[in-house]
DNA sequence: CGCCAGGATGACAACGCTGTCAGCATCTCG
DNA sequence: CGAGATGCTGACAGCGTTGTCATCCTGGCG
């Protein structure tokens, strides 16, 4: 059945093809009237631009290419949701692209990918979007970027970040209002500026809070549930140990609680452990963990939005401000309690 | 620095742009001595052909659809993470479709968005690969599809499935050596068949084992955790409860963990829970879930591979054959046990 | 030695759209 | 009322490929 062409919906309106792209671009300088009547006769033939071609002739591909590494972490499928709502929404079409974290040539790799299928942009996620030698390659092949980063530091025009630093602080606070003094930390993945960041928060909830700092309760693992059950042992086996474990990530909390169950420790009479990020694990282990929501969905559509936006105007609006900030929040659930007496 | 064309490539080699697209295309009728040519152009220059131009002149787009129900159940990442492999190494690009499934005019949807974007195939997760009045659609808007389905009925030379049924017939028997007689079921979504099938092997497996199934052992629920929640309550607080638990979902058997531990209940000692899918939260809960590993990377890879065998081909080798069976396996962790004495 | 089948190659016209530029109508202002 | 500015529209040339078809070789065969 042939699917109709600009063609076909210009003698329709009885103007030429150039009006029809005109009006299908939303580009000035038509006559209302007749603008009205390419309209319609878009309508009527249930007319599509052929994406193709218009690739081919002017220089967008309507590709927006969604980076992350393998395997992906949990939270990825929640960034990509809202990606994909907001390509939607503007007109775009989402792919994927994961890739090796490790592989040393990355930077090359990826704008070598993203060139062979003439992405307009590209939404990088964490661990990717901290890596600068990746943003500068990218920049020198002319792909736009979009980061969902912590990176408080440069680049704020085409960055989404959260408040990791400030609720981990406030995480940090809730516990040591709860009455415990000895809370150990478990400190994530090094190559992710936002672990950092929890860090931090951590450290100035510390203080916030009248607390010091106990180096022998501090560890470092690597975001996954075997390091968090690797670092419980660690923290949980000394002859003293915390009554609160902070984890910068449920996975890792989701540790530290296996090791609690294995040692026989009563969660939360005994021992209060919290995680980071709030993925769906969270509220199924037992008992459900007090996390941070990471609206991890909002910053993927927010994160495209922005690329859309830039990719429309040449040059973005928000120039020069702070990266597009959205909040975390404390959820308190049940593996957080008082202190023992 | 202006990226390489057929005609860069084709006056390097000292050949018409024809021969260059010949070679780019494995078409046949080329001398070795000139393919050679070509191709050590293609080499130097970096040459990767415009796929715009492609689609515009030939008919494919290169692009392939999945097509999956929101929000995204936990497993479709692995799905999406083995079509994107089969793809990449096809030459292919993988687009995102999430949908509503409870749209009523989805096919039509569908189908429009598959033209809008001139996909060359979709793949279909569950439920939608059980939607047979999708696929008609479909197949009536010419949109190649391969289907991740238990399907065991018709079409199987573009469909992928497991063996639901015999494993959890043999999941049952396992936990019948155990000694338990008496075993509580969880059906799921009941849209979706594999849930069916899940449902007919333990029955199955019942009978093998000589026991019959009794019909306040059975409890439907709709695949998530919450509803597992529920369920265990039901079966758990009859005065007569069952001694193991069998859930058509990892997340229901979470949700039946956690009302054991809510009711005090130990687990294996007291009651034995399985689950089914073996996603990453199975081996995170406490204790691990004995499940069943469904190979859901592999299931998309091998979806993925088929359709764009059939793409190539035209039409596909096995037709009329067996769906492709990827098998799935018993892994038995800590959540099972003998009966209670 | 001439003829022909079929393999190897190239010229050229699509494919459906956007960018450029020219042309005409209309408006503004002195 | 005329000159220049501005708004609206269309003709046409690409964009980088593939498909079609013509052409040129080559070797086999009578």
């Amino acid at each position: 059945m042939g699917r109709a062409t600009i063609e076909d919906v210009a003698s329709r309106a009885g103007v030429s093809i150039k009006t029809v792209s005109r009006v299908v671009n939303h580009e000035p300088n038509v006559r209302p009237g007749t603008r009205e009547r390419v309209e319609q006769a878009i309508r009527d033939l249930r007319y599509r631009p052929n994406t193709s071609a218009r690739s081919l002739a002017g220089k967008r591909s309507f590709l927006i290419g969604l980076l992350y590494v393998k395997p992906a972490a949990s939270y990825i499928i929640n960034i990509l949701t809202g990606a994909v709502d907001a390509c939607r929404a503007g007109g775009f079409e989402l792919l994927l692209h994961p890739c090796r974290y490790t592989d040393t040539d990355l930077p090359r790799q990826i704008s070598e990918l993203a060139g062979n299928t003439r992405l307009d942009g590209l939404i990088l996620t964490p661990p990717l979007s901290d890596m600068e030698a990746l943003v500068a390659e990218l920049d020198r092949s002319g792909v736009a970027v979009a980061r969902i980063a912590p990176g408080a530091h440069g680049d704020p025009a085409r960055s989404v970040r959260t408040n990791d630093e400030e609720i981990c602080a406030e995480l940090t606070r809730y516990v040591a209002s709860l009455g415990h003094r000895d809370i150990g930390f478990i400190v994530g993945h090094p190559d992710q500026l936002a672990v950092q960041q929890r860090y931090t928060g951590f450290l100035r909830g510390l203080e916030q809070a009248g607390l010091s700092m106990r180096k022998s309760f501090v560890c470092h693992g690597d975001n996954s549930f075997e390091s968090g059950v690797e670092c419980g042992r660690r923290l949980l086996q000394r002859k003293r140990r915390p009554t609160a474990i902070l984890a910068s990530t449920d996975d890792m909390a989701a540790g530290v609680i296996r090791t609690a169950h294995e040692l026989g420790i009563r969660i939360p009479a005994e021992l209060s452990v919290t995680g980071f990020d709030d993925v769906p694990l969270a509220h199924k282990v037992w008992p459900a963990l007090t996390t941070i929501r990471q609206p991890m969905q909002a910053m993927g559509e927010q994160a495209t939005a922005l690329l859309l936006e830039r990719l429309r105007n040449g040059r973005n609006d928000r120039e020069g401000g702070e990266p597009a900030l959205i909040p975390s929040e404390l959820v308190i659930r049940d593996s957080t309690g008082p202190v023992p007496e």
